[in-house]
DNA sequence: GGGCCGAGCCAC
DNA sequence: AAACGTGGCTCGGCCC
């Protein structure tokens, strides 16, 4: 690991028992601030708030730091305006710890737009990815610096009329632990070569900002008409599969009315077990997996339940209720650096696992007068694989822009391109995703409806055609576990925990590592390249004038919202920066960008 | 009644 | 259910 080893001693510049800081609360008082701060090429800023949400938030505090003495500015008092050529100066960096957060508070509550951010957080989890996911920096500040912050202290700000002195010490601490920890965290990326995707995920961390700001529109009436409907399907099934089994059943048959009651919760996997025993449906779990290969009509009844009960609990009225009171949008959370692969991951709600199925998606719908640009990378992991292993089958496919996977299958079965069946297609796309999660022949098996000898075959066959691929994974999966850690083509790292070789499951967690090692750096670089779009979108965007915000990402697709006139331009503008940011990491297969506009998420 | 966890299932 | 990678959400069920 890379850290621990050592833990740099760092010469505090302030005391953090007794930290030195200047409350500002009047118009002079901010004058002389601000003309002390413009002498730092290097500025710490924090800002504390009533609320997370930067919508509904009382912005109390705002702090600007410089290594020995802490300005903060009482936002309930002051104009801080005077800060914003400081804060926008794209040439005085600014180091935050959770930057997304301050970037969101001061331009919905200030308009300032913090430019030149070096994120402390994102910075931590550049340095640990793999090994720890504790990023506050309450935990950072113990770990570097050996300083215990209270963060109890944050839940007061919302109720306290006058500032404590101990509120205030709390401020001042928060901004000025940033300096010595951005030396640390700086030493350390260029230690560990990982200045160069720390200046991506910094870049990237406004266009985050903005997305998450702008938010995205909902057709609630469509939405609920959808649900409506699934309802309907969801009790039919329902009600079928409570028929079935309420003769098995000798009491609590009725209610007070004489309507007839459920006799076993679906949702109980427990309870539908032993329904199912008494009907002497013996299975093992109730999975999908085991339920697909049941012969019995309640086995595909329960199915049909489950598929809709999933998508009416999840993506029902849960997803409604998320739309913002003040601004009719919904605003999720999107982790920047959420998988360990580098790929975002996105909560409250989760947008990433909207249902394809177009009754779902095409409820996301631009505002009145915009529309979307829809745009995707083709087959990017697979373009990724091929670039990274040199296959030179591989690449000539894409070079040729052939149909891979009928390619592959034309390979492995002998028979010319034109005659490949759906079924061959199917298998040969089905070991080409595969092998991505390190997949096995007798997994692969299961999934064929073959015997593990017909996909052994299988995969000899694939593997005489694409024999560097097989060497490749091979060597990361094993360059992984030797070396600890895996990289992606933007020079990100993963580190890898080593299993006890004393632990029963020792092989297994080993084997698990080996298919880690072989899937990040294809998920990895994918990551970076998406990231390496959406700046490059959001920057020309900018410098274009025009009135367009990235609204969504879906790791290998990015949403754009804009003003319909100018629809057809930033299409146009969208596609060229996803190939632009693709070539900065792929160098020998060209990729393909599925561009549209649309009114709704669509493709 | 809140916290935690596994099962099950949505996305790429 | 599974030796198929990365996540998050909802539910039941258990614990305190």
């Amino acid at each position: 690991m890379p850290e621990e080893t050592e833990k740099p001693k760092i010469k505090l510049e302030f005391d953090p028992k007794n930290p030195d800081y200047e409350l500002i609360e009047t118009e002079e008082q901010v004058k002389n601030a601000v003309r002390e701060l413009k002498k730092r090429e290097v500025l710490a800023v924090d800002c504390e708030a009533t609320e997370l949400d930067p919508y509904s938030t009382k912005l109390v505090l705002v702090q600007v730091g410089t290594p020995k003495k802490a300005y903060i500015f009482n936002f309930q008092k002051v104009d801080i305006s005077p800060l914003k050529p400081l804060l926008e100066d794209p040439k005085r960096l600014k180091i935050v710890q959770n930057g997304k957060f301050d970037y969101q508070m001061l331009k919905v509550n200030a308009k300032i737009t913090i430019e030149n951010i070096f994120d402390t957080m994102l910075a931590e989890r550049i340095l640990t990815t793999g090994f720890k996911r504790e990023n506050s920096l309450e935990a950072i500040a113990l770990k570097h610096l050996d300083i215990q912050l209270d963060k109890s202290i944050w839940k007061t700000f919302g109720k306290i009329a006058t500032l404590t002195r101990k509120q205030l010490n709390y401020a001042a601490l928060d901004v000025l632990v940033l300096f010595p920890l951005f030396k640390i965290q700086f030493k350390n990326l260029q230690k560990e070569k990982l200045t160069r995707i720390a200046q991506l995920e910094f870049r990237c961390l406004p266009v985050v900002a903005e997305m998450e700001l702008r938010g995205s529109k909902i057709d609630v009436e469509r939405w609920r008409q959808n649900l409506k409907e699934l309802k309907e399907k969801r009790d039919l099934a329902a009600a079928r599969i409570q028929e079935e089994l309420r003769p098995l059943y000798t009491n609590t048959q009725v209610d007070l009315f004489g309507n007839h009651v459920d006799v076993v919760n679906l949702n109980s996997p427990i309870q539908i077990l032993g329904a199912f025993r008494k009907v002497g449906l013996d299975l093992p779990s109730t999975g999908e997996a085991i339920l697909r290969r049941t012969n019995h009509p309640l086995a595909k009844m329960l199915l049909e339940y489950r598929s809709h009960e999933k998508l009416i609990s999840a993506f029902g009225e849960n997803l409604i209720a998320k739309i913002h009171p003040k601004t009719g949008r919904i605003h999720p959370d999107y982790r920047q650096i959420g998988a360990d692969t580098g790929r975002f991951a996105c909560s409250n709600p989760n947008l990433q696992q909207i249902p394809t199925d177009s009754a779902f998606r095409s409820c996301f719908v631009p505002a009145e007068g915009y529309k979307f640009v829809v745009a995707d990378y083709s087959q990017i992991e697979l373009r990724i694989m091929a670039e990274l292993s040199e296959d030179p089958a591989f690449m000539k496919a894409y070079k040729e822009d052939k149909d891979l996977h009928r390619l592959t299958a034309s390979q492995m079965y002998n028979i010319p391109f034109e005659q490949v069946g759906k079924k061959m297609r199917f298998n040969a796309k089905s070991i080409n995703f595969g092998l991505m999660y390190g997949r096995g022949a007798n997994s692969l098996a299961t999934q064929l409806g073959i015997s593990p000898d017909e996909a052994k075959l299988l995969l000899n066959k694939y593997f005489q055609t694409y024999g560097k691929v097989k060497r490749w994974l091979d060597k990361v999966g094993r360059e992984a576990v030797r070396q600890g850690y895996s990289t992606t083509l933007g020079g990100r790292k993963r580190w890898y925990q080593r299993p006890d070789p004393a632990d029963p499951s020792y092989e297994r967690q080993l084997s698990h590592f080996e298919r880690q090692g072989k899937n990040t750096p294809i998920q990895g670089s994918s990551a970076d390249m998406i990231k390496y779009a959406l700046v490059y979108i959001y920057d020309k965007i900018r410098e274009k004038g025009y009135d367009a915000c990235p609204v969504h990402t879906v790791h290998d697709e990015i949403l754009v919202e804009v003003r319909s006139k100018q629809a057809e331009e930033v299409r146009d503008l969208v596609e060229k920066e996803m190939i632009r940011a693709a070539k900065v990491l792929l160098k020998k297969v060209p990729v393909k960008v599925d561009a549209k506009v649309s009114d709704v998420w669509e493709h």
